[in-house]
DNA sequence: GTAAAACCTCAGGTTAACTTGAGGTAAAGT
DNA sequence: ACTTTACCTCAAGTTAACCTGAGGTTTTAC
């Protein structure tokens, strides 16, 4: 029982995205593949978890620059194990807690702010919060809604 | 002491943004503005505020298109009051807590899903929480981050 | 009254994250 | 064997949210 090497055409499926995504992905660096004779893409089994990975990065807001950085502390040579995965986990989670506070501050702010007088660029906690969080590295923010349709 | 009407130039610069922009919101419908004899635009104060909660909603994540629909709810003939301002914040914080909600959602299950074994496109929680919330209308993040350069 | 600053329109450019399509090769099914 | 399906590359298109520039007019300041 030999791993059987994965396809495009395979990997695409398993994970629910197109070749052509597949293709976008290894030109950024973010998987990897080899040939085979016919000039073809094969996969190791862990590009379904990089993938899956990414993915869920993606959700989180996490750009796929900053995924592939993420994703190159991870070894090329092994198999990346559950130590590595972890790792990553733990580095986007404090990401992901500031990201959360952020959104908290802007959700808590809002009423106050668009009900009263304040929300003038120079006084405004939003505005005031923004310069703060993105020295941080939070910065602006876009939630894509896929609402019905 | 007439209220001055603003041109693009003033509303650009105590909104700090270009005035291309502001062009820009307008084709979109997301401000408005009359012309003086020589063609050029006139605001009303009040597109301050526009502005402002424009660019608190899209901190938010909310794109320009619902940001115009939400927008659209408020009185186009008189100037908006407290009470219009306040159905729009009303109308978005309900929506930010499930964005909140979402991501801690991701945050927790991240370190568990990427760290054990569950994270296969068809058993991880995040893949599960990702249709669940999408049909709630909160679906994928776009987290821009503007660190350091 | 004239020169600089501000404004106008319209076309085309930019970035991210992909998708689509054309034209051609490889592999799989019967 | 041969036909269908899958794959390959490369160029160009797509969407959102703007920005840039050209070529021309209006305001403002001195």
């Amino acid at each position: 029982m030999d791993v059987p090497n994965l396809t495009v055409g395979k990997v695409a499926e398993r994970c629910g995205v197109k070749v052509s995504t597949l293709h976008f992905y290894e030109e950024k660096g973010l998987i990897r593949s080899w040939r085979n004779q016919g000039n073809q893409r094969r996969y190791k089994r862990d590009v379904l978890r990089r993938i899956s990975v990414i993915k869920a990065a993606q959700k989180m807001g996490i750009s796929l620059e900053n995924i592939r950085q993420a994703l190159s502390c991870l070894p090329d040579s092994r198999t990346p194990n559950k130590k590595d995965w972890e790792k990553l986990a733990n580095f986007w989670r404090e990401d992901m807690n500031q990201r959360i506070a952020y959104m908290e501050k802007l959700r808590d702010s809002l009423t106050g702010c668009i009900g009263c007088g304040c929300l003038s660029m120079e006084t405004c906690p939003i505005y005031n919060n923004e310069d703060e969080l993105s020295k941080q590295g939070t910065g602006a923010i876009l939630l894509e809604k896929e609402a019905g349709e």
